[in-house]
DNA sequence: CTTATAATCAAATCATTGTTTGATTATCGC
DNA sequence: GCGATAATCAAACAATGATTTGATTATAAG
């Protein structure tokens, strides 16, 4: 067996959609080569002709393009002219809503990250972003105290509570569940934001 | 080579901290059964003098005194004839200190649980106490609610915001730092108490 | 059409790693 | 002290799984 007919080939595109469902199901470690060509239907060794880099290059493959995903959209919204609590919302529904459109992604950049930044080629690149990441809810959150119109609270607790539980969302986020990702993203504001509020 | 005098001898107890440690690190996959004996300076075989189980059982063994752990003090406290505030704000501290404490087998419980129930010898007791865990919240939240002490909110995502945002103090709290877990459990209880003020 | 290239497969290779085995020695109860 | 047992090791074993190789065929370009 070879070559297939054009309308069967697969694309760079499709295998890492498939990886990031595999490497979701079982890990990094747990997923075999095997695992993903399968999804795809490739045997694991034609793989290798979509990316040379073998395993480690697609897991890496797959996390840039998540990370790429989520950074985007944040900053644009932190960057807009708008009262502290309406950009901290506006922020926190993007940010929740993509977690429940690429669940994938999202749970591998939060379960994986370890497993990502002890892998030889790890650039510190998802260090950097990780942290520019929270820096930008810091910042946020830190304006809206200065501004009085959060109550003080501990910025780096603060930050890191609203990222966990925003996180978390990849774990329980059912597509066919009672509530839309959207219902869970204003929900989910409306905790900080009344967590936030003075007096 | 052979047995070592009995100051030297590892205890099984030895071996389970240990395994946490590792397996905390690089997963249940990327652990070796080698990092493991070599943390505690056995060779691989030596173990399974132990755990005749092998990795799995240790790895289970580990996760099985985990929930112990966690779960004996919160069902303390829901028992607990208290006001919903006060109640809710004890469990949160209870168990984020939790957390603090034991980052390595609380991060476990996270980040492999997929892992352990995917083993062949999970057994179905692992979900159902995460789930009677996360319904022991979910009635304190209630009972809140219902009292008007507590103003409405979905309990689902209100609980599981919760649980995301507790679990994930084991992925950023170093003992090092300049927060004692104390000091955690005291902020992240007050925003979610906060969170929840009526009015 | 012809030919170069792209996409694939089957099978071999090679390393890693969980597990087993048999030997060796300290310790403990008698 | 003596034998039984516990704790350990080194080395062998077996399986798995990532990666490589060489052959094979569809496609596209000329």
């Amino acid at each position: 067996m070879a070559r297939r007919p054009a309308s069967q080939t697969v694309s760079r595109r499709a295998i890492l959609e498939a990886a990031a469902r595999v490497f979701h199901e079982r890990g990094y470690h747990g997923a075999t080569m095997q695992d993903i060509s399968g999804a795809v239907g490739l045997t694991a060794g034609s793989l290798y002709h979509h990316f040379s880099g073998g395993k480690e290059a697609i897991f890496l493959a797959v996390l840039e393009a998540g990370l790429a995903q989520v950074t985007a959209d944040l900053k644009a919204i932190v960057a807009l002219p708008l009262p502290p609590d309406e950009k901290l919302r506006r922020a926190i529904c993007a940010h929740v809503l993509s977690v429940t459109e690429h669940v994938a992604v999202a749970a591998l950049m939060v379960f994986e990250m370890r497993t990502a930044l002890s892998l030889p080629e790890a650039p510190a690149r998802y260090l950097t972003a990780r942290d520019a990441f929270e820096g930008l809810y810091r910042q946020m959150i830190a304006e809206g105290i200065a501004a009085g119109v959060f109550r003080p609270v501990d910025v780096g607790v603060f930050t890191r509570t609203l990222l966990g539980a925003a996180n978390w969302v990849s774990v329980w986020y059912r597509p066919e569940g009672r509530l839309t990702g959207v219902d869970i993203a204003g929900q989910i504001a409306d905790i900080f934001l009344n967590a936030l509020r003075a007096g």
